[in-house]
RNA sequence: GCCGGGAUGGCGGAAUGGUAGACGCGACGGACUCAAAAUCCGUUGAGCUCACGCUCGUGGGGGUUCGACUCCCCCUCCCGGUACCA
């Protein structure tokens, strides 16, 4: 059995050449990346890796499949396995152990923006070359700051008051993508609340159509799943938007807008969001003013939950007031009601409850016409009718198709003036700031004379403060340091107060690759030249859960930073693979759900690598995996068995003439390797893993056979087995490499070769059917031709005891593996 | 509701339209042992049969094909995303 002291050291300090660390929240997976190409030298493998839940490493994760991937990748295009100063697998850092208050699930860069502060040396300690351990070491500074000040001069940050989401438990704002399921937040899944607060955005809705057409190409090259989750995100509708006079207050417009204008003539209401702008001012002095201010208080207190529920009655109040229809000219009652967002599109719509639902349901509880604009199929026995059919009740539209009456209702309003075609997005801006202590400060400070101003280049960048007390409270940690806040005017000179939010994580993993194509440069983010170099990315491999949210935010900053000239890449990443999640339990592995698998006793029972097998092992590496507490015994045992051949068994082989056994088993060898090759290619993990299973059993068969195993023979076996396994179990592949006598470093060895010859099958079983069943199985040679495997067929006992007398009527014949005999 | 993906032994899962269930877990039987663990050998989809074998079987129903887990149509259920988005 692999030694304790192997299985125990390796569970935590990786051998040289290999160390990786296990070092991610359970229930995500790592993004990593690879170059692959002409220049396939050359791999670059950093892991985005979220900092650790305040431990130094996690086990039984996902995780450790992540860093393996692109390890092999390479291995099979153009040159093999890259060398020291081309392969980077970038370990995530050590918990900062000078500040023990640290928010332990936060990241990297923070603790680079400190350690700029106090260390001479870069981050060597936090982010290190691995695989190789020669090259150079790469770092990251606090460019951030250097960033947000580019999308601030480019109009693409800016500070609103607005409602956002609010994470009670981690004390934060949160972005829309980070609330998740029912509405809740994405890091600690307590319900997210509103809150009106000053806020900073970024303006990713500029890019809103960019984003959409820009995923088309990547049909194909990224899973459908996330082509699609982030299509629905960005949410593209096209429709109309026009205005509609209040015929109480000539001169005042409500700009409603609708994916329907062909139905404007089924207007029998229009509705306002409570919080629109427009339902103070109306109201202001009527009667109608204390009842309106207390239904707007009551659906605003409600949770968004509750409030978006599709289960809850609409509720709603009626103006006093009415917006006339400009197609009709005639007024309609003005209403507000819960069901009605501020925040899509502009506040406001023009209720047709005949051709919609929401609309039929409000329409019906207040007693409100419906009139229908497009006549529904005899059959039709729902209620608002959204499907095709001939207008109605539409006076010009009349008899048009929804197409065409869609295209001549907007026509007719921007003939006249009255509206325009408009195309609406669901994608609102990215919600940047954080009242996190840990995160890279927002480089702006307020001028009571001159407003909101960048800190100036030579001020940059902004450090963290040392302060006594990190834990979040509602606002930054920041603000309570009085020194920190207090700063002059870079204008003026006067006093002024330095920003306290800090930046949201996924603003430094939107561009942390394009930082580690020149990871050592000081004076900017990167050089353009090496991220053209290097960008896109060929290969990259990140968790599904982040299909909205990093995977759309470096999109975003991808094509800013290429129209600001930083890159010219449009799109980060050519290829995705997305894996799959662990679950447990049936739930997500995630610390607040209280399942995660404590990986320390399964480093101590069974090594890093039996785990790190069993991982690959588990299933297809894009399904969601379940945990289970003894499968990985079955890995276990394999590796034991083959430490066994190794470290007992070999010393058993004598030196003799090869025999017919020697033969079978080097084929065997090459066979597998070809397998496993194309296995790994196809991100096939588990059923390389079995793969090498069956030529571990079968080299157990070759050396219990007669004549036992020859020496040179099993050398040869053993050599083609470890260097297989030497991406997927590092730690007792490399002990097993030296105790055959290898003297280089494993993790150098090329990939191996097989032989195309030795890989093929001598002899093949063929399957004999009648009418498409099996009767019979001949072992034939693979060669065999048509001919004789159709003669060969017709002569099986079987087979003539199912024909009979009679002739078949059909012979189909698959060389070498089957034939079918059709009667009849 | 809409969109996407699934459904294969007791379990995880294999299978370019061509031997369904590879590989492993678990279970059962056996060897070794005073005993246990570990290890090793064997059996393990269901049913029928003394046996050679036969029948059935990849969520359900149809279809295409010499042949369907695989392709097409309909349905059921499960998972994920999203949801008063106008």
């Amino acid at each position: 059995m692999v030694p304790s002291r192997i299985r125990r050291r390796y569970g935590r300090v990786p051998p040289r050449g290999d160390r990786t660390e296990v070092a991610e929240s359970l229930g995500r997976r790592a993004n990593l990346l690879c170059r692959r190409g002409s220049r396939a030298s050359q791999v670059l493998q950093p892991a985005d890796v979220p900092v650790p839940l305040g431990r130094p490493a996690h086990g039984a994760h996902p995780q450790l499949l992540l860093h393996r991937p692109a390890d092999p990748l390479p291995h099979h295009e153009g040159p093999q396995r890259a060398g020291p100063d081309g392969v980077g697998l970038l370990r995530p850092p050590r918990r900062e152990r000078r500040h023990q208050h640290r928010d332990p699930s936060e990241g990297v860069h923070r603790a680079a923006h400190r350690e700029d502060e106090t260390a001479v040396g870069p981050p060597r300690r936090r982010l290190r070359l691995v695989a190789g351990g020669g090259g150079p070491h790469p770092r990251v500074l606090p460019v951030d700051p250097v960033l947000f000040i580019q999308f601030w001069n480019a109009g693409l940050a800016y500070k609103k008051h607005a409602p956002v989401n609010w994470c009670p438990s981690c004390q934060t704002v949160l972005a829309n993508e980070q609330v998740v399921g029912d509405g809740v937040c994405e890091r600690c899944g307590t319900p997210v609340e509103k809150r009106n607060l000053d806020q900073w955005f970024f303006k990713i809705t500029d890019y809103a159509q960019r984003l959409l057409d820009d995923l088309e190409p990547l049909k194909g090259e990224w899973p459908e799943r996330v082509r699609v989750m982030q299509q629905n995100w960005i949410g593209r509708s096209e429709g109309a938007q026009f205005r509609m006079e209040i015929a109480e207050r000539p001169g005042t417009f409500v700009e409603v807008f609708t994916t329907r204008p062909d139905t404007s003539f089924g207007m029998t209401f229009a509705v306002l969001a409570p919080e629109h702008p427009l339902v103070g001012q109306l109201v202001a002095g009527t009667s109608q003013e204390a009842e309106v201010a207390e239904f707007v208080h009551r659906v605003t207190l409600q949770t968004e939950i509750d409030r978006l529920s599709t289960e809850k009655e609409k509720e709603g109040l009626f103006l006093g007031f009415h917006a006339v229809n400009p197609f009709t000219g005639k007024p309609v009652p003005l209403f507000i009601a819960d069901y009605v967002l501020m925040t899509y599109g502009t506040g406001a719509i023009m209720a047709v409850p005949g051709q919609d639902q929401r609309d039929w349901d409000f329409a019906t509880r207040y007693d409100l016409p419906i009139i229908r604009t497009v006549l529904p199929p005899d059959d039709f026995d729902g209620e608002a009718f959204t499907g095709d059919g001939p207008a109605v009740n539409s006076e010009f539209l009349d008899g048009m198709g929804v197409e065409e009456a869609v295209a001549t209702a907007t026509a007719w309003l921007e003939e006249r003036g009255l509206g325009t075609a408009k195309v609406q997005f669901r994608l609102r801006d990215w919600l940047v700031s954080r009242q996190r202590y840990w995160g890279c400060p927002i480089p702006m400070v307020t001028c009571p004379e001159h407003g909101m101003l960048p800190v100036p280049d030579d001020q940059l960048p902004v450090l963290l403060p040392d302060i006594e007390d990190y834990q979040p409270k509602g606002q930054s940690p920041l603000a309570a340091d009085a020194e920190f806040v207090a700063t002059s005017c870079p204008v003026c000179g006067g006093p002024a107060r330095r920003e306290t939010d800090t930046m949201d994580t996924f603003v430094d993993s939107s561009w942390y690759y394009m930082r580690f194509t020149d990871p050592g440069n000081p004076a900017a983010p990167f050089d353009r030249d090496k991220a053209d170099y290097w960008l896109p990315v060929d290969q990259y491999i990140g968790g599904i859960e982040h299909a909205v949210l990093h995977l759309l935010y470096a999109r975003f900053f991808t094509k800013v930073l290429s129209d600001l000239g930083f890159l010219t890449t449009q799109e980060p990443f050519q290829r995705l693979f997305t894996q799959g999640m662990l679950t447990r339990d049936g739930a997500k592995m995630s610390k607040s759900k209280g399942n995660v698998v404590a990986p320390d006793p399964y480093y101590e029972t069974y090594g890093a690598d039996a785990i790190r097998l069993y991982h690959y092992f588990l299933g297809p590496p894009t399904d969601d995996a379940v945990w289970s507490d003894d499968g990985v015994e079955g890995t276990y045992r394999f590796l034991n068995r083959v430490w066994r051949i190794v470290d007992g068994e070999a010393a058993a082989t004598v030196d003799r003439d090869p025999t017919g056994a020697d033969e079978e088993i080097l084929r065997v060898a090459h066979r597998t390797l070809k397998r496993v090759s194309g296995d790994i290619d196809r991100f096939s993990f588990n059923t390389a893993v079995a793969a090498l299973m069956e030529y571990g059993n079968a080299l157990r068969a070759y050396l219990a056979g007669p004549g036992g195993g020859r020496r040179e023979t099993l050398d040869a076996c053993m050599e083609m087995m470890i260097l297989m396994l030497a991406p997927m179990t590092p730690h007792v592949a490399h002990e097993m490499w030296e105790i055959t006598g290898h003297t280089s470093m494993l993790a150098a060895e090329p990939w191996p070769a097989w032989d195309e010859e030795l890989a093929a099958l001598e002899t093949v079983t063929m399957v004999v059917q009648v009418n498409g069943k099996v009767r019979d199985r001949v072992e034939v040679p693979a060669d065999i031709t048509e001919e004789a495997a159709g003669s060969l067929a017709l002569a099986s006992e079987r087979v003539r005891a199912y024909l009979g007398d009679g002739e078949p009527d059909r012979v189909i014949v698959r060389v070498p593996n089957l034939v079918n005999v059709v009667v009849r």
